[in-house]
DNA sequence: ATGTATGGTTGCGGTCTGCAAGCACTCCCC
DNA sequence: GGGGAGTGCTTGCAGACCGCAACCATACAT
């Protein structure tokens, strides 16, 4: 019994406001770039950055959504030219995803953005407290995935 | 200069990546509640609870979204019996939103049910990164709310 | 009294999401 | 080698939210 019901509660409780705000920023923030991404955009070009060439299904699994969903973006940023598509060499069925110039750049502007309003809104938080939460959350965020199974394992619609 | 570009870079993909990671949970410890809430109506039914009856502008200001979206899902929850309306004796054209006792014992088994999820997901916590993380986000997220103005002063279409 | 401001509702369009059906291709087993 | 099962992806569909703008009813000020 590691935890106090108190004490989890209460972090549940921050979390579920801080989901509601933190949602408002990073659509704002990426709507905020001139041609700018679609909010979610950022989400799949992130990974692409720090992985490289990927194929979709890689992708959904890495963001946490339906293929579908990623199919739809991807198509998307490539209208745009944010990401490039080639056939994948060892299966004729899937193709892979690279990030293009004009998407590094975009990806760029997004950051720059971001690093704005992170400055603004972090103005009197010190190296020591922004260094912790940023540890703590990753770490949240590794856990809850695993706490959350993946969509197709938890009936939707089909509450008893 | 309290803060380091890189910490703060840091900090700003944690929250990016959290957010997405909540975002599911949150929405799916509703749903998974029978005859569930709407996942929003979390959102409107906790400031109901805390705060007590009040109206619809009241309600959108606290939780930071349009008043057009208060007014349906306060439709919705009525319909559904989650919460009650009278009108305001003060001023004949607002009307007073109460939590009904459906809408209470509603906020109840979904607060179990995330509970129950809270404690699989913080299984290997202690009591003090808890805490702190608890903290952390509760300041974090009032920072956000301070550092990103009001839906009306940020002209989200005109991006120039 | 008349004009303005405010609380709320509704129509509209947009984004993001998942599910399910369908297509093309791969792989394995007979 | 051929046929069936499995896989990668796309698309149609529906649902949840969101904001803006137009609108009505009431309140308030001059």
């Amino acid at each position: 019994m590691p935890l106090s019901p108190g004490t989890r509660d209460r972090l549940v409780a921050a979390v579920a406001q801080f989901v509601r705000a933190g949602r408002h920023v990073s659509t704002r923030a990426a709507e905020s770039v001139h041609g700018g991404l679609p909010s979610f955009g950022w989400g799949l070009l992130l990974p692409l950055e720090r992985d490289g060439e990927q194929r979709c299904s890689t992708l959904a699994a890495r963001t946490g959504v339906d293929v579908s969903v990623v199919s739809r973006q991807v198509a998307a940023l490539e209208r745009q030219g944010h990401v490039e598509r080639r056939p994948d060499p060892d299966d004729g069925r899937a193709s892979l995803i690279r990030l293009s110039e004009a998407g590094a750049a975009a990806l760029a502007r997004t950051r720059a953005v971001r690093s704005e309003w992170a400055t603004a809104a972090l103005a009197d938080w010190d190296e020591e407290d922004a260094r912790r939460l940023g540890e703590l959350l990753e770490r949240l965020a590794a856990d809850l995935d695993r706490a959350a199974p993946a969509t197709s394992q938890i009936p939707l619609g089909a509450a008893s």
